[in-house]
DNA sequence: CTCGTATTTTACCATAAGGTATTATATTAA
DNA sequence: TTAATATAATACCTTATGGTAAAATACGAG
């Protein structure tokens, strides 16, 4: 119907995969080729590029190319674009259960419940 | 063909759509039903409905009963668990980040590269 | 040039997601 | 009891996802 589908979004949901996550985690080890990172999945190769193509899609992953290989590596800033969202929300989230307790303590003021 | 989705793959994919994250946003200020939450958006009920069975099923909301109102929360563990995850990933990184260092220092060594 | 290895592409399938519109169910109000 | 409002459930559509299997491409080695 329609994808639009922003950064954040596209970040947040290639997150939302743990064959994807075990990925990023094996190259937060550093370059590894796409054979090489298959290997510990039950899946065919065909599986794996699609994931791989998701998670560079949301700038998770970048690809460059050596010899007939095409070695994988993280892209850390989009992972901090995510942590971003949620530490910024944490804090809009506090800031309102701070106004909250403000309120709550004018309620407590003079006379009323 | 499977769905065996985990915690962490539900939390991020709920969170992988914004119209998901501008309700949590709202919610974030405290609970609101959902008529007032669907207002701001050009869609059906029935859509909102469902991006809130996502939330909860996520973990990300809860709903009670007042009248015939059904008032959702936020409940900002499950976005603990999300931002766990991302914080471990990237203490991970970094050391492997510190590996490589440590690598790269020994070449600096006596007499390589 | 040919072979082998590495990776992508192309159908194809089943299911989930994001929607709509319509119907049903609760619960308050009159 | 009836009407009105708030929400959920159903049926349905279209597109994306996670997979497979098999064919196509890319590159290095003999």
């Amino acid at each position: 119907m329609m994808r639009a589908t922003d950064d954040l979004s596209k970040i947040f949901t290639a997150l939302g995969d743990p064959t994807r996550r075990a990925l990023l985690a094996r190259l937060a080890g550093g370059e590894v080729s796409v054979t090489d990172l298959a290997q510990p999945f039950d899946m065919t190769m065909g599986a794996i590029t699609k994931h791989l193509a998701i998670l560079e899609e949301a700038g998770l992953v970048e690809r460059s190319r050596r010899a007939q290989f095409r070695p994988c590596r993280l892209r850390s800033d989009a992972l901090g674009v995510a942590e971003a969202w949620l530490g910024w929300f944490r804090r809009h989230h506090e800031t309102s259960f701070d106004r909250l307790s403000t309120y709550l303590e004018t309620l407590k003021g003079p006379d009323d419940v």
